[in-house]
RNA sequence: CGCGGGGUGGAGCAGCCUGGUAGCUCGUCGGGCUCAUAACCCGAAGGUCGUUGGUUCAAAUCCAGCCCCCGCAA
């Protein structure tokens, strides 16, 4: 097939590797346009666009798709079967996810109608899920709320980190890309309407919920832990010392919520929070290195 | 030229301002004590102080360049 590929992170690279493994033909990727990124405001092109320039392809990144009708117009020139949008960043208007023959399909992380939006692996990991997977669906004007082909589900590790779980629901994504794939080729797709009864939002990532609040419960607070981590990653001030915390686990131990039971090289370091405690393992205080809470003690006082 | 912190035995830090013996808390190895131990006691190994050059009788420390790591912001 002739299929179009809009995309931006690296969520998105294995779905697109898999689509030129399997030999489709790719005319055109489309990316987020590169943004000031890193420490010294350098420009620095998505992973979607590297993989695309590694591999000779076409990249185009329009600044607003919604009102580019240059692009538009070049996009309905290349007359695509279909195009295929994972984690892309921008809302689509229905005369772009028109053009393709055979529709506009998403590959999106979590079994919708849970979890539509920007965040969903994050917020499964946050709220303790204890599976989630990933469903392909074609796409309409709502946001994640069109009909679904095909579902796979995973369970979630008692301990694995949203980052960890990003890694696999990319792998797994592209398998169940491959299976839709399969299904318009062979002219099997079927469409299943989302339950909007049971639909759930999950909100973009912000600063505000990375603060750890110590009158939750211990597994909220470990849960917030595994599920902002490796990004924005869960943030606590402890006597005026900033921290970013990595893991955390659950101890048997009371005092007042937030209150510093021990910090100590040997004894690590424990908050109390609404129902016993945590013990924050590994952190990274400001301007310095990820490490042990043990060892950053071994030297430093809090 | 976005703002800022830092690179010292395996780990985390002090020392730098006010140049002159390499320090602290751990870890490791050996020995001791103990029913036993992550506890305690004794001893040992392990560092071109990121890198290059400069100033000086003398540089971890002062000066200049370079490399690397990190926080904020985006």
């Amino acid at each position: 097939m002739r299929i179009v590929f809009m995309g931006t992170p690296d969520f998105a690279v294995s779905s697109l590797d898999k689509i030129v493994r399997l030999g489709h033909e790719v005319p055109l990727v489309v990316t987020q346009p590169d943004r000031p990124q890193n420490r010294g405001m350098k420009l620095k092109p998505c992973a979607v666009k590297e993989y695309a320039m590694e591999h000779g392809l076409n990249v185009v990144s329009p600044e607003k798709i919604r009102t580019d009708s240059e692009f538009l117009e070049m996009y309905k020139n290349i007359k695509p079967d279909l195009t295929v949008v994972v984690a892309f960043g921008q809302i689509l208007p229905e005369e772009v996810l028109n053009v393709p023959r055979l529709g506009s399909i998403n590959v999106h992380g979590s079994l919708l109608p849970k979890y539509r939006g920007a965040a969903p692996i994050q917020w499964a990991v946050i709220n303790g899920d204890k599976t989630t997977g990933i469903t392909t669906m074609f796409m309409d004007k709502g946001m994640d709320t069109g009909d679904i082909i095909l579902q796979d589900e995973t369970k979630i590790g008692e301990t694995e980190t949203a980052g960890e779980l990003f890694d696999r629901l990319a792998i797994m994504g592209a398998e169940t890309l491959e299976k839709t794939l399969k299904l318009f080729e062979e002219g099997n797709v079927t469409r299943t309407k989302q339950d909007e009864q049971k639909a759930t939002y999950a909100s973009m990532l912000n600063k505000e919920i990375a603060n750890i609040d110590y009158t939750k419960t211990s597994e909220e607070i470990v849960n917030l832990v595994r599920g902002l981590n490796p990004w924005p990653v869960a943030i606590t001030v402890l006597n005026g010392v900033k921290l970013k915390v990595y893991s955390a686990k659950k101890v048997s131990l009371s005092g007042i919520p937030g209150e510093i039971l021990k910090a100590s090289s040997k004894e690590g370091l424990v908050i109390a929070t609404k129902d016993s405690a945590v013990e924050l393992i590994e952190i990274q205080p400001e301007n310095k290195k990820r490490m042990e809470a043990k060892a950053y003690l071994l030297g430093n006082k809090i």
